[in-house]
DNA sequence: TTGCTCCTCACGTCACGTGAGGTGGC
DNA sequence: TTGCTCCTCACGTCACGTGAGGTGGC
């Protein structure tokens, strides 16, 4: 018999973990001493511990090492150690992307010297109704949306107004077709709940299917140079994250009022990506 | 400005986060109601919160955040992405090991069809200082080791019990040499405190230095027939974990008292070993 | 008698999740 | 007035680490 000191330093555990695994039942001394409560282990327990530190060294909670050591059944075990191999896996996947992500923060900051942008995020847009105005548009940016948009904006809040449809977010622009070609088609949306409702030309209906990644970048205050800067940095960000573009993004105007100055503008500009090499 | 249910739903976040960042100062909102206490969060607040997510999710504590979204220069900047990315590689380290012995383990249980045994783990030997008395042995196993080590220990603890030193652990057995070339020396040894004496022939003093990773598993009441199916057991953790053996092993008695019946013979076969291409 | 070991509370950890119980706004 | 959103506590999580305050054993 061991004393619970002797008996830690005979299983290289803690005498905390030793009194914890008491406290939980999984491993019980063989004797207590009924006056001082002290705890005697019997040398054969050290098997016990021994199985109960190999398990934790697969990562299993004490919990599940609990269940292990009392009744499991082979077929049990291989159920356990299957999920077990599923989530190690998916940490490992997690940890990798991580790893990834800070070695190319380091990177961008030996060749740039400055601070890297770290207010990019891939987030998932969910799927929403819109009512929206479609208009072409000669080509991408504000100089070339803000005069398309705007006005769009203000008849198609007009027609959900008169109709008495409730706007439930923000207003985005999104956009299909492209420049080059001369068929860009620059829509304002404003999302609406899902009730059945008919809307007058030009404004339509739209159900928008979820994008399961975005990358989510917002912009305050800047100014029509500020923009290609800042399409710059989240195409570095996307090649140095291992995504790629995988659509045409929305621009979401996040305060609804129209702007009185530049200082106003906050736009959450979103594009749609997918990890390289992952089919659609 | 929005209520903190939309811009939690902008921000892709819980508002139980946007609270617990509220009242740790990491992300304040821009106004609070002061009868209602409700929160607003301005739109531009929405970049702060993209840069909370993008730090957590290279693994940073909302602390670190806080940190380095209040004043950080670009040294210390990088100084943490560097700490960070080795954390991230010594876990990466972590779970690629677990995932293999998990892994292990269902191979195990798929091609012997039982339990595998799940007692075996590798720990540290501490340096110690003991005391000895080495007697050439024909081989190993209890039916060899038996005749020679139970009356040098017999021997050994009368010497110190003669000479008032100290016995600070259990006996074992350790060994050199061997059988094949008929150079086997079996030692019995008794962990001693680390003050200087001088023994009298056969005893001796021997610092045993430390053993950075040692295989170790707990027989108890095993016979002599139980001790090869141990070792082979033992073998085939060993490759299975990609070790090897280095170096003779030790047989730690638990029991310290002389046992009674083989119920009673709970021993601790410590193995050192070493992970496979890695240097001594 | 002096160290050393042991004992039992009980708080702290980390980033929130999850009620409980109550109120504001349309 | 009825839902919906918001508010503030406050406990729970997981496996112990770390004192505080006190006692047993050689």
């Amino acid at each position: 018999m061991f004393r619970i000191g002797e008996f830690a330093r005979l299983g290289a555990v803690s005498v905390r973990s030793l009194r914890h695994y008491h406290e939980i039942g999984l491993l019980v001394p063989a004797e207590i001493d009924p006056t001082t409560g002290y705890r005697a282990y019997a040398a054969a327990q050290l098997t016990s511990l021994n199985r109960i530190v190999a398990l934790k060294d697969l990562g299993f909670s004490l919990e599940q090492i609990q269940h292990v050591v009392c009744d499991v059944t082979l077929d049990e075990l291989r159920g356990m150690l299957i999920l077990r191999r599923a989530q190690i896996a998916e940490d490992l996947a997690v940890q990798h992307d991580r790893l990834a992500q800070v070695e190319a923060r380091l990177r961008s900051i030996e060749k740039e010297g400055d601070m890297p942008r770290d207010d990019i995020v891939i987030k998932r847009l969910r799927a929403q109704r819109v009512a929206v105005i479609g208009s072409p548009a000669p080509g991408f940016g504000p100089k070339n949306l803000a005069p398309i948009l705007t006005p769009a904006l203000q008849r198609l809040a007009e027609i959900l107004r008169t109709r008495d449809v409730e706007i439930v977010g923000n207003a985005f622009g999104y956009y299909e077709g492209d420049p080059d070609s001369g068929t860009l088609v620059a829509y304002i949306a404003l999302p609406i709940g899902p009730a059945e409702v008919a809307l007058p030309d030009p404004a339509q209906i739209v159900d928008l299917s979820e994008v399961e990644e975005a990358v989510s970048v917002v912009t305050a205050g800047a100014t029509e140079d500020g923009f290609p800067l800042i399409y710059a940095d989240l195409a570095r960000w996307i090649d140095a994250h291992d995504y790629e573009i995988a659509g045409h993004g929305r621009d979401v105007f996040l305060n609804t009022s129209l702007p009185e100055t530049d200082e106003d503008l906050v736009i959450e500009i979103q594009w749609p990506v997918r990890k390289v090499g992952r089919p659609i």
